[in-house]
DNA sequence: GACTCGTGGTT
DNA sequence: TAACCAAGAGT
C-alpha cells in the first residue's frame, strides 16, 4: 500500500476488543496452537472447539500424543474429515519427540518441515505460538485483503495468492504478527464473510477499496468450481452369531486406516443388493444374502455426492452358525467380528457412523 | 497446475 | 435443494 494506511491499526484495535474467547488463546501454548491450526484446516473454528477440547483432554501434552496409538488419534478425529491431518499430526509429534527434544521448534523453516504443515500453518504457528514475524495467509486473509486492497486476480490461483501474500508481508506490523494474523482471519470469519459481509459493522470499512467502489461482491475474484459427481454406493452390515463384520481400510487413499463396513460403487444397471453381494465376494470372499434394507444415507465429499444404500446381511448357506469365519481380504488390511456395542470404539467415515447411530439398539436384538 | 482428501453449515 | 464454502497439504 502506498498511502499512509490506517488499516492495520484499525484492524488490531478491533481484534483487541472483539476477538473470540477460543481455548488456545488463553496462554498460546505452542502444542495447543499447533493442534488447533491442524484441526482448523478447511473447516471453521466453531466446529473445531469441541474436538479440540476433547483432543487436549485425551492427549494433554506433545509427549502424550507422541506415545499414542494411531487408532486412538483417528477416533479422536472421527467426523472432522481429512484424516491424513490426524495421521500427520501424530507423525509430527513422534518426529518432534525424537528430533527436537519433545518441544515444537520455534523457527519457521523447522516448523514447515514437519509433516502436515504447509506455508499457512507454519506461518500461523510461528507467529501465534512463538511471536515470529511471519504471515499466515488462509482463505480469510485472501478474502479480506482482496476486498480491502481490490485484488483483481483469482486468489486461489498461484499468481493471485502471491499478490496477497506479498501484500500481507508489507502490511505486517513488526512484533505484532500474532495479533495481526489472527485479526485478519477473525475479521474474515466474523464480518468480512463470503456472503452477506457486515460492511456497516466493519472496523476497516472506511479504508476498504471494494467497499468504496461498491464491488464487495466481486472480491475476491473466484475460480471455476469443479463439478460434483453423483455416486451410488452400497454397503452391508454382516451380522453372524451376534457379531458384526468390520474391516480396516488400506493405509493409502480415502479414509486410510479407518474402519468400515465392506461395500462399493453400484455399477450401471446394478441393484444395490447385487452390488453388495458382489463387493462382499470381491473384498472378503464371503457369500452373503441380503436380509433387510436398513437405511439410505446421503453425504458428500470433495467432488462427489454419495447416496449410500445400507443393507443387513447374513452369511449364505454353508457357514457353521457357531463359528465366525475368516475372510480373504482384498480391499482391507485387517478385519474383526465385533459386538455391536464395541462399534463405538472404532473410527468410521461419517456415512458409516451415521448408519451405526441410526441402528443403535434396534438391529442388534436379532 | 491439477487432483485428491471430508464434512457439515449456509443460502 | 443444489451449490458454495471453510484458520490447506500432499502428490
Amino acid at each position: 500500500m502506498s498511502d499512509s494506511f490506517a488499516f492495520v491499526p484499525l484492524l488490531l484495535d478491533w481484534f483487541a476488543t472483539s476477538r473470540r474467547d477460543l481455548p488456545w488463546r488463553r496462554d498460546y501454548d505452542p502444542y495447543a496452537v499447533w493442534v488447533s491450526e491442524i484441526m482448523a484446516q478447511q473447516t471453521q473454528m466453531d466446529r473445531v472447539v469441541p474436538y479440540f477440547t476433547r483432543f487436549m483432554a485425551r492427549f494433554p501434552t506433545l509427549a502424550a500424543l507422541a506415545a499414542a496409538e494411531e487408532d486412538a488419534v483417528l477416533k479422536a478425529w472421527e467426523g472432522l474429515g481429512y484424516y491424513s491431518r490426524a495421521r500427520n499430526l501424530l507423525a509430527a509429534a513422534r518426529k518432534i519427540a525424537a528430533q527436537h527434544g519433545g518441544h515444537l521448534p520455534a523457527d519457521y523453516e523447522a516448523i514447515r518441515a514437519l509433516p502436515g504443515i504447509g506455508d499457512y500453518t507454519a506461518g500461523a504457528v510461528a507467529s501465534i505460538a512463538f511471536r515470529q514475524d511471519t504471515v499466515a495467509v488462509d482463505a480469510n486473509v485472501m478474502r479480506v485483503l482482496a476486498r480491502v486492497c481490490d485484488i483483481d486476480a483469482p486468489v486461489k490461483e498461484p499468481a493471485g495468492k502471491a499478490r496477497v501474500v506479498a501484500l500481507a508481508r508489507e502490511l505486517l506490523p513488526p512484533g505484532r504478527a500474532r495479533d495481526y494474523n489472527q485479526a485478519l482471519m477473525e475479521l474474515g470469519a466474523l464480518l468480512c464473510r463470503p456472503k452477506n459481509p457486515d460492511c456497516p459493522g466493519c472496523p476497516v470499512a472506511a479504508v476498504c477499496q471494494a467497499r468504496h467502489l461498491d464491488i464487495v461482491a466481486d472480491r475476491p475474484v473466484l475460480s471455476k468450481t469443479p463439478d460434483i459427481t453423483p455416486l451410488l454406493v452400497a454397503t452391508g452390515v454382516l451380522v453372524h452369531a451376534g457379531k458384526v463384520f468390520i474391516q480396516k481400510r488400506l493405509p493409502k487413499g480415502a479414509w486410510a486406516n479407518m474402519w468400515e463396513f465392506p461395500g462399493g460403487r453400484i455399477e450401471d444397471g446394478e441393484t444395490a443388493q447385487a452390488a453388495i453381494v458382489r463387493e462382499f465376494a470381491e473384498e472378503t470372499a464371503f457369500t452373503v444374502d441380503v436380509a433387510a434394507k436398513l437405511a439410505v444415507i446421503r453425504h458428500g465429499y470433495t467432488t462427489y455426492r454419495v447416496t449410500l444404500h445400507c443393507h443387513l446381511l447374513r452369511l449364505a448357506g454353508s457357514y457353521d452358525p457357531s463359528i465366525l469365519p475368516a475372510p480373504e481380504l482384498t480391499a482391507a488390511q485387517e478385519s474383526l467380528w465385533v459386538a455391536p456395542g464395541e462399534l463405538a470404539n472404532y473410527a468410521f467415515p461419517a456415512g458409516h457412523r451415521k448408519l451405526i447411530d441410526q441402528l443403535a439398539g434396534s438391529l442388534w436384538s436379532l
